[in-house]
Parts: structure tokens; sequence; C-alpha cells
RNA sequence: GGGCACAUAGCUCAGCGGUAGAGCACCACCUUGACACGGUGGGGGUCACAGGUUCAAUCCCUGUUGUGCCCA
């Protein structure tokens, strides 16, 4: 027996432990059956489930295991990423904690340290995952630092450089100061500050004046090596080719001529800092500027590749020196108070600023100038833009694709080098002079080493690792054994299914495309399904900080996981963004409430699963119409699920499960299920099997409670409906009949329940229902009904109406009747008089606008046939009711 | 500055050429034989604004305003 309510959290971790002791995930490469494959977005190793990671892995495993059930073998790849600087500063903040550093271990001793660490404490994400019920193929599990995965790096490294796609340049960077490492652009964020913006005085090296700049980094002067100004700018026409002595340095720099310089910004005069500014980078290459840095690895002063003359007014070299080594925004006070005291400052004017920052260091960011590994992204990109062009990757929203193209249009090149030591170490090495060899091992470099410089000679690796995207970008196909040629590879690539969030089109989706097509000459998924963001229930982000972050295990330790997951997809609507709080959730609990609680009924009244019960032996109306009903409700799941329509889905389930099988089917059929007979057990056999097909279609969704009721009822073996079939519609013989009277008893009742509430009648008082006016077919369908019209409606007796009706009756129009309620003393006459007139108002405007329309000549002529016959309908009957009503108006007169 | 969304009931959102829908919240009534995590009924909307197309616009087009996000 189902007990009096249910419990999640006491059989949620056994049915999944059933279902993965059972291998009910796992994908079969040796079968028939047509793949479906999608590809966990690899989470971080270092990370636990957040209320975003519930929605992506509700929606995958939605899809996972609504494919599951029609009979695809379904491959839901599981994994992790290594996630470099996070990781890394995950272990390097336990080594401060211990009073070490990563330096003072070394890099072979950190690295140890760091897959300890993985071991104990890594991947806690793994096991979360499992509670909120995703079906992945736990033993294919993968991480991207596994040997396999490794050495498809190494290939790709290999290969992409001996085809020119990876090579070695000098050129500003990202530079992290905290993280010591390049970074991509994609991890700097763009911070506005409000900072300064100041107008320093350049003299000009003849000694004829000067020439005043705006900076809003005056530290970086001691860099510059230029001044520029536009060349349609008539103010500095003159000295353009000039030459000005740098403040700081005594060094003389020119004064030249470039678009880049606003005429509207500042002065209109801006220095140049080639070196430590990608616009200036820029023009010193357009003019062949110098460029020196003067910023060094930890963002500090270094005065290392320039050079110091004393001039007249202005600053001592002996001060510039003791900027040597400073930070960079300690340079900046002292620069400026020098300048202020040589009164080469002109004005300081507060400025908003946008400056950069690490995503992850939260530290501002430095364009340094290093030699850096770089990816022709360029080329890659092509065949990517290609295939979406072209269809045979889509997106779903379709207005992602525009994300996807903007980015890979104006691609830049890509460095994937980092100067960490937690990742995939750079094969490539080194001879003495610099040559370099880029081999899949040691061996193979030695010996290119060797072959190159004709005697043995000592090579060393270079320290750096790749950027974390690289591995991931090979994702789709390094995890199912490539370079090696695999069954799986042969079978699962390419995926079905990629399911992400918008943020990470560019990151990711957009890199395995690149690698996926350039490496397997295929897409690497056909459809990248992109959902919206979790916030908050009142639409705002979660972050930390503003502490309104939900965690999704909690709302599972309250609820269950079935309820987070039904709310999640209740809310999952294209291009949406899903606003979640506990009130949702609470509410999904409800409908898995709902549902349990029809299935002890059920349970109750001997319902159990029957296989030879099929639609076409239904017989009476009531299961006629309860089949034909759910029938629909399969295909608009089916539908709404091959869509993504995952709100669809969820609602058309909740729709009939609560609106038809519980609110009208149950009420229905609550005398029959209590009795025994051919008609009691026709209504029994039709619940088992509509509730089956329930089950069945909620699966995807809820899985754990339909699991459990699924062998409860005994439609299969426990831990079964995961493999069951999934449903397809089917015909109902009488269905269109069926239909008909069911929804005209439906409508009885609701009318007969409306005007006895609006005229405050006490549910226990009965009173009769009569119809006047009604066909004999019509009074035989009610007759049918009698019982349920009792009980349901109130009422008495249930017959035809006398000619002279009780005074004190309400009266409904009905179709072609009236049903009377004659309910003398506890009716108000007037309130009566007063519905009766409303309603007629009601009648009487919908006649019109229907009318309107039809003594529009227009409208008649071009107006689709169709709809010219629905407002002729809808006149003649409004203007039947009209009569009913007015006759009933008469008769209270 | 460029781009992409969005603007519908108090809230969250469906609908998207043919008389406005759901869930939650609200109000009234009901502890009736699974379910008060329930039942029954009800109130509530010039579908942001202004033009245009059309026989017909919440829906299509243009513009305006506002909001969010992405890129510079």
């Amino acid at each position: 027996m189902l007990s009096k309510s249910h419990a999640p959290a006491a059989t949620e971790q056994t049915i999944y432990a059933g279902w993965e002791g059972g291998a009910a995930f796992a994908a079969d490469p040796q079968s028939n059956a047509a793949p479906f494959t999608i590809m966990i977005p690899p989470p971080n190793v270092t990370g636990s489930l957040h209320v975003g990671h519930a929605l992506t892995f509700t929606v995958q495993d939605i899809l996972v295991r609504y494919r599951r059930m029609t009979v695809r073998d379904t491959l839901w790849q599981p994994g992790t990423d290594h996630a470099g600087i996070a990781t890394q500063m995950v272990v390097e903040r336990l080594l401060a904690s211990e009073g070490t550093t990563r330096q003072a271990l070394g890099r072979d001793a950190f690295l140890e340290r760091v897959w300890q660490w993985k071991a104990s404490s890594g991947g806690t994400i793994t096991g979360q995952l499992r509670r909120i019920g995703a079906s992945l193929d736990w033993p294919r599990e993968r991480f991207t630092m596994d040997d396999g995965l490794s050495e498809a790096v190494r290939e790709v490294f290999v290969t992409l450089h001996r085809q020119g796609l990876i090579y070695r340049d000098r050129r500003l960077v990202n530079w992290d100061p905290k993280f010591q490492s390049a970074i991509s652009d994609l991890e700097v964020e763009t911070v506005e500050l409000r900072g300064s913006i100041w107008k320093l005085r350049y003299p000009l090296a003849d000694g004829t004046g000067e020439i005043v700049v705006a900076t809003t980094r005056p530290e970086t002067m001691l860099g510059d090596t230029a001044v520029a100004v536009n060349p349609e700018d008539d103010r500095y026409a003159a000295l353009v080719g000039c030459y000005v002595i740098l403040p700081l340095t005594g060094r003389r720099v020119p004064i030249i001529a470039d678009a880049y310089s606003d005429p509207e910004k500042g002065t209109g005069a801006v220095k140049i800092t080639p070196a430590h500014d990608f616009n200036d980078f820029e023009v010193g290459r357009r003019h062949g500027l110098a460029m020196p840095s003067v910023l060094d690895r930890e963002a500090k002063i270094t005065l290392a590749e320039i050079e110091l003359h004393a001039a007249p007014g202005l600053a001592d070299p002996d001060f510039t020196r003791t900027l040597e080594g400073l930070d960079r925004f300690e340079a900046r006070k002292r620069i400026v108070a020098e300048l202020e005291r040589l009164e080469l400052l002109v004005a300081v004017e507060p400025h908003t600023n946008q400056v950069p920052h690490g995503d992850r260091s939260g530290v501002a960011i430095e364009p340094l100038l290093t030699v850096q590994w770089y990816c022709n992204a360029e080329v890659l990109a092509k065949p990517a833009i290609a295939a979406v062009e072209q269809g045979r990757t889509k997106f779903v929203p379709q207005q992602w694709e525009n994300t996807f193209f903007a980015w890979l249009r104006d691609i830049q090149p890509w460095c994937i080098s980092r100067q960490l030591w937690w990742g995939h170490r750079i094969p490539a090495w080194y001879g003495p002079d610099g040559a370099v060899f880029v081999e899949r091992d040691e061996t193979a470099a030695q010996a290119a080493a060797d072959a190159h410089y004709g005697a043995a000679t000592p090579i060393e690796r270079d320290p750096d690792v790749l950027d974390t995207w690289f591995s991931s970008a090979l994702w789709p196909f390094s995890t199912l054994g490539w370079p090696q040629q695999t069954p799986e590879l042969a079978k699962y690539y390419p995926g079905d299914v990629l399911v992400t969030g918008f943020d990470i089109i560019f990151f990711w989706v957009a890199r395995m495309m690149m690698m996926g097509l350039h490496f397997m000459g295929d897409v690497p998924f056909h459809t990248v399904y992109i959902h919206g963001l979790v916030r908050d229930e009142r639409g705002q982000k979660m972050s930390k900080s503003k502490g309104n972050v939900i965690d999704p295990l909690a709302l599972i330790d309250q609820f269950g996981a079935d309820a987070l997951r039904f709310g999640i997809a209740r809310l999952c609507g294209p291009g949406r963004d899903v606003k979640l709080g506990p009130a949702v959730v609470e509410t999904a609990r409800g409908f898995i409430t709902k549902l349990w609680n029809a299935a002890r009924f059920a349970e109750m009244n001997g319902i159990r699963a029957d296989a030879d019960f099929t639609p076409d032996q239904a017989t009476l109306p009531l299961t006629r119409w309860l089949l034909a009903s759910v029938s629909d409700t399969v295909a608009e799941a089916t539908a709404a699920l091959e869509a993504f329509r995952f709100d669809d889905y969820a609602n058309a389930c909740y729709r009939f499960a609560w609106n038809t099988y519980c609110d009208w089917f149950l009420e229905f059929a609550n005398p029959a299920l209590a009795t025994e007979g051919q008609e009691a057990a026709e209504v029994k056999r039709t619940a088992a099997y509509v509730q089956g097909l329930m089950l069945r279609l909620l699966h995807p969704c809820i899985p754990y409670v339909t699991e459990e009721l699924w062998a409860e009822f005994g439609y299969g073996e426990a831990c079964s409906l995961i493999r069951a079939p999934w449903p397809a519609s089917f015909t109902v013989p009488g269905a269109a009949e069926a239909r008909a009277e069911l929804d005209w008893v439906v409508r009885l009742i609701s009318e007969v329940r409306a005007v006895r509430a609006e005229m405050n009648v006490a549910p226990s008082i009965k009173a009769p229902v009569l119809l006047r006016d009604a066909t004999p077919e019509t009074l035989a369908r009610g007759e049918r009904w009698i019982e349920a019209i009792g009980r349901m409606a109130r009422a008495s007796e249930f017959g035809r109406a006398p000619l002279e009706i009780a005074r004190g009756s309400a009266q409904i129009v009905l179709d072609e009747a009236t049903i009377v309620i004659p309910l003398l003393g506890l009716i108000d006459l007037d309130a009566e008089r007063a519905r009766l007139t409303k309603d007629r108002a009601r009648v009487e405007k919908d006649i019109d606008t229907a009318r309107r329309k039809l003594d529009n000549a227009d409208f008649v002529a071009r107006a689709k046939p169709e709809v010219v016959e629905e407002n002729r309908d809808r006149v003649t009957a409004g203007e039947g009711e009209l009569v009913r009503i007015d006759a009933a108006l008469a008769r209270i007169a």
C-alpha cells in the first residue's frame, strides 16, 4: 500500500541506486538502435551543484530519458573539466593555509598535490548530479586530464602546429597580474570605475611651447613612444612631425597624426604607450614605434627597457628611478604628485573609466607584451560559420546563431598558452638557441632536436600549459576515445544535442565546432539548445555577494528532486530566464502530491496494471472520453519535447493529470470504482491504463515518483519504467460522441455549480435540476448521468421541467435547453433577475460584435469562409440564447 | 555607440491575424468517501505608446518610450 503521504527523501536515493546498479543508464555501442548522444558540458572539478546546474541538467535528463524511452541507444556522456585556474587557485589556497606555496613545493610535487586533492575532494558535483536524478552513463565518466584525453590534446596541438595553425607570437595579451598568466579576452570583464582624467603638459622639444595630453593612466607615460593627434584636427596640424620631451624620462618622442585620436575626447592629443594598451599597440604598429614595457609580470614598474635623460624643468632621473618595483597604483600617485610639483599637471577631472578585470582574480588586467602560443582561429572558424549557415548545426532558439556568428566572424587569434602549472603542458621543447620542437612526446622531440643539431643536444620543455578550453573543445570526440578509432567514436559522433547557456557560446560551443569540424570532418552536434539563466524570484541574478543564492540540494531536501525538476521544467520556455524560488518548487510538489493521492485512491479501489487492456476495448462514453483525452495529451507532450518546449510538455501533463483525470474522471468514476460488474471493470481497467500512460509521459521530468508508482501498481519490475516504451497517440472508437456527451455533462454541472455559488446556496442544500425545452436526446443524456449530476451538481432530482415553473427558480441557458433550479426561498428574485440581465447583456454584445462584422461587405467577401460561417453561427446561437433568456426573465417577472 | 531580446491580470509567464489564457496570489463558500500540499465558485486586463498594412491587429511592419543582456 502507498503511504498516506509521499516521502521523496526516503525513496529517491534507493531508486537511483536501483537504476545505476541495473545499468539502466548504459549506452550500448553493440546495439542496432539508432544512437542519441548528449555530451555533458563538463562541470569544473572544483564545482558544486548550483541552481544553474539544476536547470541545465534537468533539461538534459528530460531529453535523455525521453529518447531512451523512444528506444534510442542513448549516451549521456559524463565527466568533469580540470579547470586550470580555478583548481590551481583552490590548491594554492590550501597550501597557503599550510604556510607554503607552490613555488616552495616545486612543480612536480605541486601537481601531485593537485591530483591528491582531486582524488579526495574533486568531483563532489558528480555525487550531487545523482541526487537530481541525472541519468548519466557513469562508467564512461571522463576527466579532461585523463591519459586518453591528454593524448588527444597533444595530437591536436602537434597536428595544428604542423599545419601552421598553431604558432608563437609576440603581441599584447590580457595579463592577469594576480595569476601571472595570460588570460583570454573572454575571461576579461569590463568594470566601470570612477577615476580621473589627468591633463599633462608635454613640452615641445624645440622649446617653442607644449602640447597638453589627456590620460587616465599617467603611470604608463614612462613607456610613451609618441603623442597622437587626429589628422583632421586643425588645432594640432602644425605640430605633427614635431617632437616632445617626456616629462619623466627626458626622452624625445614624435607627435604623429592618427585617426585613433578622438578630437572630442580629452584635449584631442593622446599619449601612445604601445606596450600597455591595445589601441596604442595598433597605433604603434602603424607608425613603426618602439614598444618598451614599463610594467613587469606583477604589474610593477620596471625601467629596464627605457632610457632616462635629465632635462631642465622636468623630473630628475633620480626621482624616476625611485619608481622601480613600485606597484602600478602607488607609482601613479607618486607620478601625479611629482608632475604637480613640476607644474606639469594642468587639470584633474573626474572620469568614469572602463577598466578590464580578470573575471576570476578580480584584479585589473594589464595588457602586456609577451610571447605566447596562438591558434589561428580565423581559419578554423570558417567551416564552423558555414556549418551553421547551412543548418548542419541549428541553434534553438535560432536567434542565438547571431551571437555565434558575431563572434566567429570577428575572431581574434586565440592565445592558448597559460602561465600555470595545472593543465596540459604544451608539447614544445626548446634547443639551446631557442629552436622549437613540437612533438607528441619528449623522445620524439629529442630525436627531432638531435637531427636538427646533428648531435645529441639538451632540450627543455615549454613550462606553460594550455588554456582549459583547448581540451574542452575536443570533448565531443576525445571522450569517445579519439585519436583511437573506437566503436564509440564511430557510433556516437556527431552528437545530437548540446544543452548549455548562452554565456558559453563563445567559450565552448564555437570552439567545439571549430575542432570537431577540423579533426572529425563533421559538426560535433546537430542542435544547440540554449536555455536561460536561473534568477531569483524577483528576477535578480543570483550571486554570493547579494546573498540570494538558492541551494538546489536544500530544495531537494525540502521538496524532493522531482518537485525541483518539475518546477524548473514548467518555467523553461524558449529564450526565457527561469525565475526560481521555493514557491515554484512548492507548487510543483503540490502536483506530485496530487498525483500520489490519485494513485493512492486508485490503489484503494483495487486498480492494478492490466497488460491486456487496449483502448479499442472501451465501450463507455466515460472511458472513451478519457482515453481520447489522454491520447491528445500524448501527442501534445511529444510535440513539445520534440520542439524543446519543456514548459509546454510539463503543463500539458499537468493539465491532463489534474484537470481532466483527477477533477473530472475520478469524480465521475467514483461510484463505479467501489462496485463490481462489467462497467466498473472497464472503468478500472481504463484508469489503470491511463495512469500508466501518465507515468510514462511524466517519467522524463519526474523520474522518481513515477518509477515508484510504476512498480507499486505492477506496470513492471522495480526500476523498469526508465526503459519502458514512450507512448504513441491512438484512436478511440466513438471518441467524438463520447467527447460531446462528457463535454455536455461537464458544462451542465459547472453551470449549476456556478449559479448556486452565485446565489449563495449552501452545498448542503440539494435542489432539483430540471430541463426545459430540451430535446429527448439531451434528456436521455442527462438520465444516463443522473448519479453524477446528483452528486456533483447537488441535484435532488433530474428531469423535464414542468411548463409552469416554480416561482423562485434559477434558470440557465445551456444549448437548446434551459436549466431550471427551483430554489424558492433560497434565492433572491431580484438577484436572479440581475444575473439573467447581465447574462443577456453579454449575449447581446456577442451578437452585436458578430453582426457588425457580417454587415461589412468586405468582411463577407474577403475573410476566410469558415470565419464568416463562424460569425453567422455566433449570431444564430446568440439569438437563440437571447430568446431563452428573455423567456426565463418573463417567467420570474 | 552597435547588436539581440523583452514590454499581456497584483506577480511569473503562455498565446501571436478572426470575441484574451494558465499557475501563483486575492475574495467567498466547503473539513463530501485519494488529496486543506485539497474541492467549488468568483473578481481582476483600452495585451507599453503612436502610426501603418489588412475586411479584421495583442499578434505583422515602422517609429517612440522603458527594461534586460551581449559586444565595443
